[in-house]
DNA sequence: GATGAATGAGAATTCATTCAT
DNA sequence: TATGAATGAATTCTCATTCAT
C-alpha cells in the first residue's frame, strides 16, 4: 500500500499538510464511536477537525473516502495475527495457539473497532471496494487458519470453510462486544471467548483442554470431561 | 406486541390505512435490496409506494421508522424455529435436529434478510431501539438453544456461551451469503453450513454424522472418515 | 350582535353543535395562554379539542376565524364599566369612581387577556377587522369617560384626548401584566394603579385623595401634601 | 453588547459577510412595514435580500432571530432619552423637558416602530428573550424618568410607578399612531402628546404651563385657564 | 354531525460543493 | 495551505384543506 503524497488538489503534502489530513481521518473515526455513520456530515466533520469544511475537500472526496483510507490503514495491521499463523501448531500448544489466535483478533477490533465495522457494513451492502478490501485482507488469513486446522486434524471435511466459520463467530462477537460496555457484558467477553475456543478444540479432536490463562475473570472452574 | 391502531396523526387506521401503511413498509423493505439505507429518502419510499410524500408522513416519522415496524414484525415470525427446539432433541437425532436448526435460520434470514441486517447495522451503531429487539428476539431463543447442548452433552462447561456463538456465526454467515449471488457461493453455502454442522456436533460429542438431507443442490455428500 | 346559529356548511346548529362550536373557542383561547399566536395550528387545536380538523372547518374558517369570534364576545362583556360610567361622578366620589374604573377595567383584562391581547396585536398590525372592533367597543366608552373628567374639571382643555391618553396606560399595563407572574409583580400592580389613580385625579383638580380601599397589599401611607 | 462576528456556521464575517447579514435584517424591517409578522417567510426574505435562502441561514435561525438581532440594534439608540434625563430638571423648565422628552420618545418609536412593536408583541406573549431586553431597556431610564419626577414634586407617593404608568401611556400612543396614516390621525397625535403632557405636569404640581414649541402642524394653542 | 384518508403547495432546512482570495 | 462566502439542489416537513363516507 503506497504512501498518500499528495492532496486532491494534486499538492506534495508538506508537514503540515499530512497532520490536517491525519486529523481529519482521526476525527472522523472518534465520532463514529458515538454517532451513526448515516448522519456524519462533511461540515461536522470539518469543524470538529478545526478546519472549514472546505479544507476537508482538500483532502478527501467525502465522508467514504475518508473511512476508505482508515480502513486501508487498519488494514495494514493485521502483523500479529500473521506472527501466530506462522508460528508452529502442534497437538500440544493447539489450545494455547487457538487462544492466543482469538485473543488477539479481539484485541485488533478493539483497536480498529470503528473502522472494521464500517467496513462490515459497507460491504455487506454491496460495497465493492469494501468488500474488496475485506476480502484480501481475510482471504490469505483464513487460508492460513484453514491449513493449521487440517493439519492438526487431518480427518477434517472442510478445514477452510471451517476457517471461515470460526471467524465469522469471531466477527459477529468481537463485533456486537463493546455496545452498551458494563462490567458484566465484559465478563461474558471472556465466558463467549471460552465456548469458542471449546468448540474449536472440539472440531480439532480436543487435543487438549485448554484453561484460560488469566483465569481470573470470573470463568467457572472446569470439570474435566 | 400490541397492533398498531393509530397513525402519526392520532386517527384511528380503518382498512385503507393500514394498507396504506402496509406498501410503504413492503416497498421500503424491497427497495433495500438493491440500495443503501443511507441513501434511501422518503420522497423515494413514497413514490415508490404511490403515495405522496406528505402521506408518508402520516404513518411514519421517517425511514428509521418504518425500518423499526419491519423489524418488530420479523421478530414475530420465530415460531419455526421455535417448533424444532420444542421437539425433543436425542443422541440419536442430534445430527439431523442441528441441521434442520441451522437450515431453518437460514430460511428466516432469506426471509427477513433486509430487516436483520438493518436490525443489525442499527444495533451495532448503538442505536437503542434495535438493540433491544434484538436482544429480545434472541435471548429465549438461546437460553433454549443451551440447553438443548447441556443436555446433549452433559460435561459441556459453557452451554449457554456455546449457543451465543452458534449463533454469532450462523447469523454473520447469513447476513454476508446473498452478496454477489453466484451459483459459486450458493455452494459455498452449502459447504460453510456443513462445516458449522461439523462444528456443533463435534462439541457436542459428534454422537452421529450428519449426512446433508435434501442433497440436491450441490454440496458434496462426504462419507465420513 | 346576532346570534350564530349555523355552521359554515349552513347546518342549523343543535345543542351537540353548538358544544362543538365552543369546545374550539374554549381550547383556542386556553392553549393561548402559554403558546404564541403565529405558532397556533389547526390540528392542535382540533386535536386538544378532540374532534378531527375537518370538524374544526365545519364551523370556523381558520383560526383568526376562531379568535374573531371570541373576541366578539368578549366585547359583549362591558357592562360593568358601562354602569359605573352611568353613575354619578362628583368632587366627593371622583377618586372612589376612578378608581373603580381602573379596578374594573383591569378585571375585564383578567377576564378576557388572551382575546384582548390577539384583538390589540392584530389590529396594531393593521388587520381591519379587529381594528374596527377595537374602536368600536372603545368609542363610545372613552366617548363618556372624557365627559366625566370634563365635568369634573371643566378647565381641561382636552378631556377626551385625555380620557384616550388615559385608556392607552391602563391597557398597556394591564396587558403587561401577568407575564411573570409573581407574588413581587402581582404586588406592584397595586401599585401602578395607585399611580395612574393618582395621575387621573391629579389632573382632574385632585378633589379628593383616594385612600386605596383594600389598603392591605402594601402601598404606603400616604403624606397628604 | 459585544459585536457579532461569527455567523451560525462558526466563520468569521468578513466585511462581505456582515453587509449581507446587515442587509437581510433591514430588508425584515422594510418588509414588516407592510405586512404582518406571522405571514413572513424565509423564502420571501432571502429573496427580497438578494440571497438564496440557504445563504440566509448562514447568518439567522429564523424570522424571529433577525428580529431580535434588530431589536438588541434598536435597543443601543436610546441616547437622545438619556441626554434628556442627563439634563437639570427645574420648576422653570419642566413643562419644556417633560415635553422634548415625549417627543423624542415619539421619534425613536418612528425610527424603530417595527423594532420595537415586534419587541412588546413578542414579550406580550411570553417570549423570554424579547421580555428580557424589554425589560433591561426601560429600567434604568424609567428609574432616571421616576428620580426627575420625585425631585420635582417631593410629595409624589410613588414616583417610580408613575414613570412606570407615563411610560406605558407614551409607547401604548406611540404603538398605535401609525394605523392607517391620515392627516386627521397625524393631527390628533399632537393632540393626545398635548394631552399626556398635560397630564404628567398636573401630578408634578403643575409648576409651569407648557405651550407646544413647534406648534405649526394644527394643534391648537390653548391659553392657561 | 363527524372524521378517516390523502394531498398540493410551499416553506423550512440541510448539505455538499465551488470558487475567489 | 486554508477559508470566507454563497448557493443549487434536494429533501424534509408542515399544514391547511378537501372529500367521500
Amino acid at each position: 500500500m503506497e504512501q498518500v503524497t499528495r492532496n486532491l488538489h494534486g499538492q506534495k503534502m508538506g508537514r503540515k499538510g499530512r497532520a490536517t489530513r491525519k486529523r481529519i481521518m482521526d476525527v472522523t473515526l472518534s465520532m463514529l464511536e458515538h454517532r451513526s455513520y448515516k448522519d456524519l456530515t462533511v461540515s461536522e466533520v470539518a469543524a470538529e477537525a478545526g478546519v472549514s469544511s472546505s479544507t476537508f475537500y482538500v483532502y478527501f472526496k467525502d465522508i467514504e473516502d475518508v473511512l476508505f483510507a482508515c480502513v486501508q490503514e487498519a488494514a495494514l495491521d493485521l502483523d500479529p495475527l500473521w506472527a501466530i499463523l506462522k508460528e508452529e501448531w502442534t497437538a500440544e500448544n493447539a489450545a494455547h495457539q487457538v487462544r492466543r489466535f482469538v485473543e488477539t483478533y479481539n484485541e485488533l477490533w478493539d483497536k480498529h473497532r470503528v473502522e472494521l465495522r464500517v467496513r462490515n457494513l459497507e460491504a455487506d451492502q454491496g460495497n465493492l471496494r469494501f468488500l474488496n478490501i475485506r476480502v484480501e485482507t481475510t482471504r490469505d488469513l483464513l487460508q492460513a487458519l484453514g491449513k493449521k486446522f487440517a493439519q492438526l486434524n487431518p480427518s477434517l471435511r472442510h478445514p477452510h470453510q471451517l476457517a471461515i466459520v470460526v471467524h465469522a463467530a469471531m466477527s459477529s462477537l468481537a463485533a456486537q462486544h463493546d455496545i452498551g460496555i458494563t462490567a458484566a457484558t465484559r465478563q461474558s467477553r471472556h465466558k463467549l471467548n471460552d465456548a469458542l475456543i471449546e468448540l474449536i478444540l472440539a472440531v480439532l479432536g480436543n487435543p487438549h483442554s485448554s484453561a484460560p490463562e488469566g483465569a481470573a475473570e470470573g470463568s467457572e472452574r472446569q470439570p474435566r470431561q
